[in-house]
RNA sequence: GGGAGCUUAGCUCAGUUGGUUUAGAGCAUCUGCCUUACAAGCAGAGGGUCAUAGGUUCGACUCCUAUAGCUCCCACCA
């Protein structure tokens, strides 16, 4: 059979992924096993696969294949969101591109537009997670705004309001003025800018030249001031008490409040009110019943209300004003100055504060269990630091925005009625019962109601999920919740902590009486080399559709879990994938090794290959619990190492080396089959990192049956028992070995060479197992056991016992080799005084442990007979 | 402004309750090899005052304090 010596993953990776379908081996449903939940953090529908989420869904795969093969019922429950206002955004964009306005559509025409849009575009990036080998259930594919999952959020913002938690009111929010739409605190992100302080003066009413001066950075709200605020203590205004003050340009007269709120320290320590247009100032309007003058249109340009710049945009205004205070003599100067702006998160449009009606959901008493149990560890989180920041926003947490002026999206399910009362009910017809009931002097007809206008919070859908892709809100009693849920594990990204996490566990606890999930993983942030966050506007995020198609879909996971460990971010370079790559190839080119072989079934098997099959068993096993501790830690870059070490160095450098039949001969049968074996095992643990190859190899190794999957394979468990003893003297085997190669080397000898091995040792003392072993990897024809130094030699010391190859060294040789030991002799003084000098010290002696002082005392007399051995060496040379 | 975390080899990171650690791994580097599984490879080698300064201790990479630098989160100083 010819096998190619490069592997190439294409073809292998989408025939594997196929057959995997085609078997319904994604697919589960309730039994009487123990079920492992997970869901996924459902991606924008019409988002496209990037690095994050390359990282995110591998950890899952790893996750539930893992599980998957020990005997648990694994689902991972796949899914998209509707992502409200990026997705309206994109279908806004799209239509005006074909030169369609939104604003002249209807409703439900432009509902129309973006489900066509969702149904071309949605569930793209489903389709990459294939490529990757994700293998979730397909089957349960749900999407947030499935009629399903609709009604369920109906269902819950129905209940929260007849609990009193849900209430609307005019309120002070987080306008997104390219969106049009509210957005609520943690949908604001902060920059700093630089900007400029002005200073700007204001006369004082019924004098003819005092002033108060100002210092503000958006000027352009002066228009809507209906204030000046000083502090109360201030010395240099305690004249201005009672006095009023003329609002530039438009000349209003404004009334001087002295409030605490005010930093003495900052600008002037006058400050302008603009209740309308900023949070503080509306805080204060409402303290001192200011007026309120709103100078904005929701777009962000300046309303007639401005009386000035009217229709000019924000930005615009704020310089266009510059010289029409300068010429009214108001400017007094301008500073260059460095503030904190907020913008949007999914527009990147900065934010202006605004006055408006909205829907808010009360937090208070949903959080505080939701903080217990994850205090209590009920829900654990890894890494643990991420406690901390859960409690600070639990405790902090301020009631949430969740109503969105979109169209795309769960519409409120209120319905205002023409006395100016609504009514909330999960449909129209539950509303009018509810309505004509309340209120039966109104005569009210269907169409007398009108549902509200705004949609939810995409997080007010999020924060089901768990629950509602199993469909616990609406039956909460159903088989398949109550066998799913709850999730074994959550794998994110720490940023959504508040939006999602927190917010799951809430509606968990408030719907269901019990957590969403048992575990939190939280991932780092991809980056790229230079630590700089991977987007769209640095170019530098690299496509990953394009790495798996470089790479193979098992090189880009396994460079992608090597630099990813628990929480801390990993600066990604495609180097990794390189990396994954080759072991692919290594992996491959094992296996062609392997299958090279003739085999002799009546061969008898070598005692070196005998102990090789030992050694690496008792190898595996050490391996198999190291692996199995990381995964209990998540640390899956730890338990990929380890996995990636014992095949790479222990099974192929060391084991196959040494089972290796002689050129051109067979192998014998037995050897042969516990090769398969341990291929195999290897392959079944490495099979969640590196789903595709592991399957192809583990069908090559042996004749499989119709059907048949590595996926649901067993996973080897580690025994307990544990042999250390022959695992140490083959390590130290290992160590004579690789001295001996270093002398092959240094001394020019090669390796097809045959060369002897003396001993300084009794042969009483000898390892005939391992020597077997130094013989074959060595190319040893003779190890000697001897009682005399032989004569031309070079030699090693390796656990104080000599070791010789024959060599007749030339004098250079000798002077360099001479270096070389009394380098290692001042190495070994110097080890021994310190060692000496412990030993010395009483307090060591009585206070350290026992044990401690044994150590101790050994490493003194391995001291002493390794400078006694070198002392020797040295003197042999001269 | 408040809080959390980090700082160990050129890079990315391990280092579990202080004591088999004058410190490990992977990658990168250097040297020698196209040795018929693999040059996407093999064999070997070099490389670190564990951020800095103190302290606790018989003993500190590990505990404490301060300092510096970096990262993240939170917060209404115009």
């Amino acid at each position: 059979m010819e096998i190619a010596s490069k592997y190439d993953p294409q073809n292998i990776e989408e025939k594997w992924y196929q057959y995997w379908i085609e078997k319904h081996l994604f697919e589960s449903s309730p039994n009487n096993k123990e079920p492992f939940t997970i869901v996924i953090p459902p991606p924008n529908v019409t988002g496209v696969l990037h690095m994050g989420h390359m990282l995110n869904n591998t950890i899952q795969d790893v996750l539930v294949r893992r599980a998957r093969m020990r005997g648990y019922n694994a689902v991972w429950v796949p899914g998209t969101d509707h992502a409200s206002i990026a997705t309206e955004a994109k279908v806004v964009a799209m239509l005006k591109e074909k030169g369609i306005d939104k604003r002249s559509l209807s409703r439900e025409e432009f509902l129309k537009y973006a489900w066509e849009w969702k149904e071309k575009y949605g569930g793209i990036i489903l389709k990459q997670l294939r490529k990757l080998g994700a293998s979730c259930d397909w089957e349960r594919t749900k999407f947030t705004m499935d009629p399903e999952m609709s009604e369920a959020v109906t269902k819950v913002f129905v209940d929260l309001y007849n609990k009193g938690k849900i209430y609307r009111g005019v309120r002070m929010v987080n306008w997104d003025p390219k969106a049009l739409t509210a957005v609520s605190d943690e949908e604001v992100i902060y920059h700093e800018v630089q900007s400029k302080l002005y200073y700007v003066r204001y006369k004082i009413e019924g004098t003819e030249n005092e002033y108060v001066t100002i210092a503000t950075t958006r000027p352009e709200t002066i228009l809507g001031d209906t204030a000046i605020c000083m502090h109360p203590d201030d010395e240099r205004y305690k004249h201005l008490r009672g006095k009023r003050a003329i609002v530039p340009l438009v000349n209003r007269s404004i009334p001087l409040i002295f409030d605490e709120y005010v930093d003495r320290e900052f600008g002037t320590g006058a400050l302008k009110i603009t209740p309308a247009h900023d949070i503080n100032d509306y805080n204060l309007g409402i303290k001192y019943k200011l007026d309120t003058i709103n100078i904005f249109n929701d777009n962000g340009t300046l309303n007639e209300s401005a009386q000035f710049l009217v229709g000019v945009d924000r930005f615009e205004a704020r310089k266009q004003i510059i010289p029409l205070l300068e010429a009214a003599g108001n400017m007094v100067k301008i500073e260059d100055y460095t503030n904190k702006v907020g913008y949007s998160e999914r527009t990147n449009e900065v934010i202006e504060p605004k006055l408006s009606l909205q829907w808010f959901c009360d937090m208070a008493s949903l959080a505080k269990p939701a903080l217990d149990v994850v205090m209590d560890d009920e829900i654990k989180f890894y890494p643990e630091k991420f406690k901390n920041t859960y409690a600070h926003w639990m405790e902090n947490v301020k009631d949430w925005c969740i109503s969105r002026q979109l169209w795309w999206g769960h519409r409120i399910p209120a319905y205002h009625l023409p006395n100016r009362e609504f009514v909330v009910a999960e449909s129209k017809e539950a509303a009018y019962k509810l309505a004509t009931e309340k209120y039966p002097e109104l005569n009210l007809t269907m169409d007398d109601l009108k549902q509200d206008e705004d949609v939810m919070d995409t997080w007010f859908s999020s924060w089901l999920w768990p629950i509602s892709v199993f469909d616990g809100i609406r039956n909460p009693d159903n088989k398949e919740v109550n066998y799913y849920y709850p999730a074994a594990v959550l794998v994110t990204a720490p940023d959504i902590i508040f939006f999602w996490v927190a917010r799951m566990i809430m509606a968990g606890l408030e719907w269901r009486k019990s957590i969403p999930f048992r575990h939190v993983y939280f991932t780092g942030t991809v980056r790229d080399k230079q630590g700089r966050k991977m987007s769209k506007q640095l170019g530098n995020s690299p496509d990953p559709i394009m790495l798996m198609d470089k790479y193979g879909a098992d090189g880009v996971r396994l460079g992608m879990l090597l630099c990813s460990p628990a929480g801390n971010d990993l600066l990604f370079d495609e180097s990794l994938c390189e990396q994954g790559r080759n072991f692919n190839n290594k992996i491959w080119n094992a296996f062609r090794l392997v299958k090279g072989w003739e085999i002799d079934e009546n061969g008898a098997q070598p005692s070196h290959a005998a102990t090789a099959v030992r050694w690496f068993n008792a190898r595996l096993n050490d391996a198999l619990a190291e692996i199995n501790d990381h995964f209990e830690k998540y640390r899956l870059s730890d338990a990929l190492m380890a996995i990636y070490k014992l095949i790479w160095d222990d099974f192929c450098s060391w084991f196959l080396e040494l089972v290796k039949p002689p050129f051109q001969k067979p192998i014998d049968g037995k050897t042969y089959s516990e090769i398969i074996d341990i291929f195999e095992k290897l392959m079944l643990v490495l099979h969640p990192f590196m789903p595709f190859i592991t399957e192809e190899l583990w069908h090559n190794l042996r004749e499989r049956g119709e059907g048949e999957s590595i996926m649901t394979a067993t996973m080897p468990e580690a025994d307990s028992r544990r042999e250390t003893e022959l695992i140490e003297r083959f390590a130290n085997t290992q160590k004579v070995i690789e001295n001996i190669r270093r002398i092959r080397a240094e001394k020019n000898i090669p390796q097809k060479n045959a060369i002897s091995l003396s001993v300084l040792k009794s042969s009483a003392d000898a390892d005939s197992e391992m020597d077997a072993v130094i013989s074959r990897l060595c190319n040893v024809e003779a190890i000697n056991y001897v009682n005399e130094k032989p004569e031309s030699a070079v030699s090693f010391i390796e656990m104080n016992t000599e070791y010789f190859v024959p060599f007749v060294q030339s004098a250079e040789e000798k002077e360099k080799e001479l270096v070389k030991l009394n380098a290692d002799l001042a190495y070994a003084q110097k080890f021994l005084e310190s060692v000496k000098r412990k030993l010395a010290n009483e307090k060591f002696v009585n206070g350290a442990p026992e044990q401690v002082v044994a150590i101790e005392r050994k490493k003194q007399a391995d001291a002493e007979e390794k400078i006694r051995i070198l002392n020797e060496q040295i003197a042999r040379l001269k």
